[in-house]
DNA sequence: TATTGGGGGTGGAACGTTCCAGGGCCCAAC
DNA sequence: GTTGGGCCCTGGAACGTTCCACCCCCAATA
């Protein structure tokens, strides 16, 4: 029994069930106009023959491919896995099927990953957390309905899907004000995506509690390093109760420095991160954060690629979800 | 200006350039017969229409698509993500592009992710991890290259490549022994990937340093809360003055479960883990562990791939590479 | 002068599907 | 007895490429 040296065509399993290719086309498809007999025939063959359908050539002539396309910037990154699992779920209910690219850091590569998907004619692609600039994958989206997941843009020529910053930000002042503190800092996240609209929303929220006095915002980054540093102008000047972090990983920065200050946490200063990261529910952090509507946000953007392949949307949309507060262990009541 | 409703093809760009489509097709593939005016000619037309060649069409001939699809069981585990830089380094260097499914834990999803690769007919596939069993692969290894990565088996129906446990187990105990440990226990990891041979090497290592008597295995699992029941068990009978956990979120319930009943770490009790996942390098945990080399299994994933595509090997590989030992802080001399 | 050879270019076949127009066949309705 | 209309099925065109055989032209060689 020899290898077979090439994959079985339709006209091999036409051949065998004694009908014409164009009938065992309709069984793969599942045509209803088919007879039962007919169908058992093509059935057993394809099976005998382990016939698989050619994407390509299936592709080539009805110019729909069913597979949508997600490029991730970085597989490192799990508020993407979390966003593919709940855009998986749609898809596959919809009848699609996803296929991930991925950038690894290297614009370049990223750029490749996209004209992968491209070249192979998917039926949409979905953007996360690319190095380039929107404008940059406009004329992709002027080829194929495009989304864009976990940043936001105003471009009208693709759509985008986000969680609410500026909202989770003041989600986070409202949350320790209500736990009495007044004097609450943050540490920046520099030009990181969504690091804006955190700063921001935190301002927005002090003003609102007319505490924009106490307000102070220190640089920082998106990583542990970032966040040590700023917490360490922190401590430097006048130390705060409560400390929101841009992100998790500098909010776990943030904790290390103060665990070496000897200070205590939340008993003499809070912190907040955001994301929630896995470490993040760890019992040695158990760290107050805020949850990304991750998989809705990848639901949402399934939705909105559908919305444009079959039903012909053209105006774009942009959308932001509310993220939602865990409130864990590293904040608590103000020190009196 | 209107959006153009169909993409571009080659004869689109052949008119505009007046040359004929063959033309269009050599210097797409930048073939050298092509005198350098024409070139420029197809190429300024190929820009101007922003032709991308269609790899559907030009799969379906060539019968080659330099697509080569890696099907992750899933998109949280950082190890694949690592495993994959790996993998584009090398791809990338060959020509080959890189495109991934997931399955998400659920072996449905899993077997739809291989199959929609299968069906766009890549060059070659990697499997990372899947719940089916590799008998379920060789079909599949039958129509095309395909390799195993991070799990090892002796098929000769494909390829395999996996770090080794069994080795990485040794080194472990071997490091524990220069430090003056005699009495070392592990906690098993049950059934799951490797587990079987971390638990071999430990007790040849410790029977290579005539430790047989001393040698003790707990039931435990591969995550916190089986760490964690593992370390239970080893606390209520004779504490060992080191334990070996099956991987690093078990060594994280492990040291939990330690600092609850107020021992120290290395002082009163040493504790190795295995992955050396991100969360092991933080500072708070400082665990020494075992370094998998993701990258390297990756990197010789698609060679061993190319091996295949490009010089028809038909005979299977399957290659263990050296772990590392990652000493870090939870490890230290044994208390006298 | 006649032949050879190679660089540069061309058109048509082929790849494996889906789509479409149509063709039997059978039964019901007029 | 004709017509009409489902149902089931078929062959050929089309999709956008690459590949192959071949063509033309000009320079070099015998």
């Amino acid at each position: 029994m020899e290898k077979p040296r090439r994959n079985p065509t339709i006209n091999d399993v036409a051949k065998r069930a004694g009908v014409s290719k164009s009938l065992v086309s309709l069984v793969m498809r599942n045509s209803p106009n088919v007879s039962d007999e007919r169908r058992a025939a093509v059935l057993e063959a394809a099976k005998e023959l382990r016939y698989r359908p050619n994407a390509m050539a299936r592709g080539l002539v009805s110019q729909r491919t069913f597979v949508l396309g997600f490029v991730i910037s970085d597989l490192h990154n799990p508020f993407f896995a979390d966003v593919a699992a709940g855009l998986e779920e749609v898809a596959s209910a919809r009848g699609y099927r996803v296929l991930y690219g991925a950038g690894f850091h290297d614009q370049a590569r990223e750029v490749v990953a996209l004209d992968t998907l491209l070249q192979l004619r998917v039926d949409g692609v979905i953007l996360g957390g690319l190095l380039g600039e929107v404008s940059s994958f406009e004329a992709a989206a002027g080829l194929v309905p495009t989304v864009l997941v976990g940043a936001s843009t105003r471009s009208d020529a693709l759509d985008s899907i986000a969680n609410d910053d500026f909202l989770g930000a003041q989600m986070v002042v409202d949350h320790l004000v209500s736990l009495g503190h007044t004097s609450i800092h943050h540490i920046d996240g520099g030009s990181a995506a969504g690091a804006g609209r955190r700063r921001q929303g935190y301002l927005e929220a002090m003003s609102a509690h007319e505490l924009t006095d106490s307000a102070r915002v220190v640089a920082g980054r998106f990583t542990e390093e970032g966040g040590a540093s700023g917490m360490r102008q922190l401590l430097d000047g006048n130390r705060p109760s409560a400390v929101f972090a841009p992100n998790d990983s500098a909010a776990l920065g943030a904790l290390e420095v103060i665990d070496r200050a000897g200070l205590g946490v939340p008993a003499e200063i809070s912190v907040v991160g955001y994301n929630d990261i896995h470490a993040a529910s760890h019992e040695r952090f158990s760290l107050t954060t805020v949850r990304q509507p991750s998989e809705k946000i990848g639901a949402r953007a399934v939705e909105m690629l559908i919305e444009r392949i079959e039903e012909g949307r053209t105006e774009s949309k942009h959308e932001l979800l509310a993220p939602e507060l865990v409130v864990r262990s590293t904040t608590g009541p103000v020190q009196q």
